[in-house]
DNA sequence: GGAACTGTACTCGGATACTATGTGTCCGAGTAGTTCTGG
DNA sequence: CCAGAACTACTCGGACACATAGTATCCGAGTACAGTTCC
């Protein structure tokens, strides 16, 4: 179990065009070269913010990413659950009764790392990383 | 990201053995059949166990897997560790300078997930399943 | 000078290919009890 | 009766096959801005 490169992607991506705070888009080959990722597969992972709503896009000349408003409030679940799905971690398949003692721990913990995570927002990122 | 089937099955086997509590060893067909899955594929998980040293072997006939001394003391993420690896969840791979601020956040809330694991024993499992 | 045309620099999204990993099966080998056989 | 051979029920571990999901690329389509042409 790991997290995937895509969600790795996403976060720094995030925090760029926080720190950046451009009113101007930003496009996605300038976020790409600070990854050294291939825009096209980076601006995969953008849509799928972007439908979350914490990014808009621009087309055309001149166009690029932006972080919608309110964006200072986004946290680090917000962003992992738009990249990861929000189904738990553990899921227990087994017909053996309605409750899973097993399942009820897992998700416990689960919990309390959702819980840091959520704590965890972009604008505190920004703070510490001036 | 998720957890493997094999961690499910694994956790499940666990709570069987300790559940049993008899002197003799299991044979992997019985413990197999509590959760429809192979004999053989639950063997490959159970040997794993059995190098972490949480389960020993018995070959021959009236063989099979039995939980080892001080068993009362194994954690969740004990048995998770041994199936899934003790890497940790994250890892930024970009050469971003040193300390990377999100790799930080990452790792902090991936420990509060894994204190409340490490809190989490097969005998307190037992005790509530009863 | 202004409307229409063209070029350019972008994003968007589907299709596709590759790769890694998880899941599961098969089979030969080894091991330890149990039963059978022969003296 | 008893020692040794044959049998049987197991685990062990490597090799292999398959499914799924993550990673990445390619390309055609759409879009908006800037410059150019032409009346």
């Amino acid at each position: 179990m790991k997290y995937s490169k895509a969600t790795n992607y996403a976060l720094h991506t995030m925090l760029n065009l926080a720190m950046s705070n451009s009113s101007k888009p930003i496009g996605v080959q300038t976020l790409a070269e600070q990854q050294n990722v291939s825009p096209t597969y980076l601006s995969k992972i953008l849509t799928k913010l972007v439908k979350e709503g914490m990014v808009s896009s621009v087309s055309g000349a001149n166009g690029g990413y932006s972080l919608t408003k309110g964006w200072e409030s986004i946290s680090f679940l917000d962003i992992i659950f738009a990249i990861e799905g929000k189904s738990s971690l553990f899921e227990c398949g087994l017909d053996h009764g309605p409750h899973c003692q097993i399942q009820k721990v897992m998700l416990e913990s689960e919990e309390k790392m959702e819980e840091e995570l959520r704590r965890q927002t972009l604008a505190g990122l920004v703070q510490t990383s001036k």
